[in-house]
DNA sequence: CGACAACCTCGACTATGGTCGAGGTCAAGG
DNA sequence: CCTTGACCTCGACCATAGTCGAGGTTGTCG
């Protein structure tokens, strides 16, 4: 029984998370993780990582950027190893984020039903490219679906 | 002599669309839309440019990539200017789209919601994580679905 | 006609979220 | 000891979705 899996190397996270080995350094550059080294210089990760890799590919499903889950992140203590209670309130946190994503889509879809009804599918007129929101601001692909759609008809 | 507004320059179009010029063409360069040169090889929009970037805009606030708007916009008929009912249709075709993402990030969120109650955001056991689908890189080492958390840790 | 705004192309650059390869090091088995 | 695979760093590169600036041309107004 020589030696408990303490720490893992790389290529074992990598293995048990699903997440490239090329993607955890990546996600230590940023700080999203933490590792320690051997004598020799290759990291050895807490198995803790692997719940912390669990919240940010969930965090990412919901749409979150990795700035998002790295301040996220920044609220755990340092100090300890985070709780569940810890891991809760952050999930928690993204009820919020899902409840209003979902939201968002709804009302979309809404308006498209009625748009298409109409088949107005214009600039001036249809309310679906009237919300007064930040157009400029909404960014790439649908990263930050924005509280969109709330000027209502 | 009092030109009908029958083509639009650029700016206009920017303006009244309220998609940046540069963006204008970016998508012509990328085939989402397209236009006619003046002897001074500048460019002259037809009206009917406005709707197709109501379609693009919005496409995108649903969440489509621009290859899919691309290919989605390849279905119109290139012989005759778009009918609502064209439009309609397109648009229609969202609301799949819409309904799929509404429906994923509702079942990410109850997940969450039962996860949140056991705590056990775990790579190993906890459903969020076993989601259907991107995991192409499944290790053959860990057996990574299991039933749910309720039942675990 | 002359000025000036608007337009043109093309390449470089931004940001996000990574991947890939070169060249070199570490660790464990035979 | 020596091989081999896993690991290291660093820089280049990919895709997406654009933006920005340089340097040159067009078009419209007075």
């Amino acid at each position: 029984m020589s030696k408990l899996p303490d720490m893992l190397t790389i290529g074992q996270v990598a293995e048990r998370s699903g997440v490239p080995h090329t993607a955890l350094r990546f996600y230590e550059e940023r700080g999203l993780i933490g590792s320690e080294r051997t004598t020799g210089n290759q990291r050895r990760y807490a198995r803790s990582v692997l719940r912390r890799l669990a919240f940010i590919r969930t965090a990412q499903r919901v749409g979150l950027s990795l700035e998002d889950v790295h301040a996220a992140l920044a609220t755990l203590p340092d100090n300890r190893t985070p709780t569940k209670s810890d891991w809760s309130r952050l999930s928690a946190s993204w009820q919020t984020e899902l409840d209003a994503r979902i939201d968002a889509l709804v009302r979309l879809r809404d308006r498209l039903t009625s748009c298409i009804g109409c088949g107005c599918l214009s600039l001036r007129s249809c309310t679906l490219h009237n919300f007064e929101d930040e157009q400029a601001a909404d960014g790439p692909g649908a990263p930050k679906l924005k509280p969109a759609c709330e000027g209502g008809t």
